[in-house]
DNA sequence: ATTAATCCTATCGTTATGGTAGGGTATTTT
DNA sequence: AAAATACCCTACCATAACGATAGGATTAAT
């Protein structure tokens, strides 16, 4: 269970875009540059976030990107859904005849908790609430007093 | 993001092997035979948990499977994590350097508070819990008063 | 020795991932 | 009109992951 790249990189484009317009466009070139990411890569997953609605285009010279929508009103579980698909979806609860006994199982209701726990991450953060995020960690520095969770590195969980 | 059959499989072998282990082995044969799956297929996933201690076997005639350990003493994650490997992920947890920038980074501690909560699902049930679950839903059959969740099968979120 | 079970390793086809490339189209600027 | 700029569409490619199958090697009871 990884985060593949194109929510990764998505996701801080998106956050770039938000960070960037001053109500103007913000150019795949700059976020591109900024994020460090191969421009010509980054175009797939603004394609696919434009295909989402989720930010709109104008094409041509001073062309660019912008936000389709307030960044308040933009969940991030519709920007990680518009690059990596639906989240953590086992497929025999769109279609209960993939799986055998789907009725006695009892494992599924499992997965559906964690695309839950998941989607109770993701839809109850806007992009408006990481662009907040990325200010305070900008001017103040990584709230170096105590804030940087320390995760053990090979459980990811963390540490005292 | 979807759920490996691997991670589905194995979970629901473990689930059969807690249910039917009266205290003796499981054999494989009948787990496969059980849940419909390739016995071939499966011996891989009995692999991982076995090497992951999860799960100890006895070769030979008359060999099979037990559960290395009390079922309420092995937490779902556990399974989930050695057939699945470690949990969402981002590389730049564990090497910092993977990612420009990563100091920066508040997207970062995004895909962290998604993997934790993930862990927080499967960490806090063992598979005792699931056993119960199980057991349940066999005997009253699955809670056919207003149990079953309703999904929208696009979006997998819950519907009236 | 036979049988029945796990174990090890290799293979294979398909799909997904991560990324590059070429050329096309729309719009502004000159 | 022409040049420049920026997005757009489609194909391609290499590698890895996934889902599954297969052959044969061990181990142990009968
Ligand atoms: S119904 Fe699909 S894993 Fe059980
Ligand atoms: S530090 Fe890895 S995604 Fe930002």
């Amino acid at each position: 269970m990884k985060i593949s790249t194109r929510a990764r990189y998505g996701m801080r484009a998106m956050l770039d875009i938000a960070v960037h317009s001053d109500g103007g466009l913000v150019l795949l070139k700059d976020i591109a540059a900024r994020q460090e990411i191969s421009k010509r890569y980054l175009e797939h997953m603004m394609t696919q976030l434009r295909n989402s609605g989720l930010v709109v285009s104008e094409r041509g010279a001073s062309g660019g990107y912008r936000l389709a929508r307030d960044p308040g009103d933009i969940r991030l579980d519709e920007i990680f859904e518009a690059l990596e698909g639906e989240i953590a979806v086992v497929e025999c609860i769109r279609d209960a005849a993939i799986c055998s006994r789907a009725d006695e199982c009892v494992t599924r209701d499992l997965w559906c908790e964690v695309a839950s726990a998941i989607r109770s991450v993701l839809g109850t953060k806007t992009l408006a609430d990481l662009k907040k995020r990325y200010e305070r960690v900008k001017e103040q520095g990584r709230d170096s007093g105590r804030g940087d969770v320390r995760v053990h590195s090979s459980t990811g969980r963390a540490v005292k």
